[in-house]
DNA sequence: CGTAAATTTGACTAACCGGTCAGTTAAATC
DNA sequence: GATTTAACTGACCGGTTAGTCAAATTTACG
């Protein structure tokens, strides 16, 4: 075998990274391999083309974050202390980033999506699937909220696509005033559609 | 001076059209111009750069559509009417663009502004300048419905935002998910949302 | 009509794009 | 220590990109 370095993952990390920050269009596989400090012929031999790294920087980036929300979304967690988590957890990674770059760079996923959604069908099924993951973790929680009385909503489900669409809107919102305080209301907001009777 | 024809018309709607069905990274100023039946040089007469192209289709846009807004958020409509009003030219006009290309195209302000917000200050502008004036719009519907006792909302401005947020999301799943059906959600999501006393 | 200004043309540039490939290097296996 | 195989290299490819320009054409106007 060759040398087994961490190549793959560095390529993953500055991809995720940098089609984040800017565009999947606007970021080149040369920029990609010159900050990950890879040759580009490196990158095709571990990746087939552009969009199949996008596909695995997000996917990979998932993988990573997932214990997160697994720690968020715990069933050790009141319900609607999950959302308020989350809503944390949002607001940092927002400002953290806002803070590395300069500007609120939104939703990585829906940055993506809403990008290629109409041109790259690889691209557009790997954002579904990683919202219909959210969803799940939204869903679940709204769920025992609903039994435990903590809500007014009809169908979980529904509810769920609602609370995630609101926080999609609102970090667009801040992503295009380029205002991370848009985000004060993402909360709020989020228990106003809920109908919250006990307000986290 | 020189053929008076419609040229710059037919590339800010074509441009227009085109960016918002693909993303303005992967539509180019040739695609641009064969589409438009224009010659590059023609384009350049007229556009200092495809940025500025961008920038001024959207404008154009927004002066073509201003029109059906100012109708349906006219005074002589019941305010929550006019949010029924809104949320159906809404799904009209993705359905149109759906049956015309085969995909959910979603808002086009958003495809735009979330793609290069970060990275084209005089895009972001003007994206933040058209979702202010839709907010504008929605914001007087709402301040009407308080007033006339028909929803139960803090400050209309934040109502506003927090409504205009939900349709992004929604718009956003539609194009992600490829399924317009999500915009069915639309109105009832935004009628909950102002806890409105009379559903429309 | 004559001239000047607006418009149109299409060939042109120089940089950049995603992707290829023949060959080199280093680690694991026997 | 020889062999195998994965990891890596860097030059290269054809095509595309945004943008330029000098010349040609058309129209408005005096």
């Amino acid at each position: 075998m060759g040398r087994a370095h961490d190549t793959k993952d560095r390529l993953l990390e500055v991809a995720f990274d940098l089609i984040w920050n800017q565009s999947y269009g606007s970021v080149s596989v040369e920029h990609i391999c010159l900050k990950a400090d890879v040759n580009k012929g490196s990158f095709y031999h571990y990746f087939p083309s552009k969009t199949d790294l996008a596909v695995a920087a997000y996917e990979e980036h998932w993988r990573e974050k997932q214990p997160d929300l697994d720690r968020i979304f715990s069933p050790q967690v009141p319900p609607l202390k999950r959302l308020e988590l989350w809503c944390s957890n949002t607001y940092g990674r927002q400002k953290a980033k806002a803070e590395k770059y300069g500007h609120v760079c939104g939703c990585p996923y829906v940055s993506l999506g809403a990008e290629l959604a109409t041109q790259d069908e690889k691209i557009r099924a790997k954002a579904e699937e990683l919202v219909d993951r959210t969803l799940r973790y939204l869903e679940s929680a709204l769920t025992e909220a609903k039994f435990q009385g903590l809500v007014s909503i009809g169908d979980p489900r529904l509810a769920a696509r609602r609370v995630h669409s609101m926080a999609l809107g609102l970090l667009l919102h801040a992503k295009i005033r380029n205002e991370l305080s848009v985000l004060d209301d993402l909360l709020p907001a989020i228990m106003d559609i809920l109908q919250a009777k006990n307000p986290a």
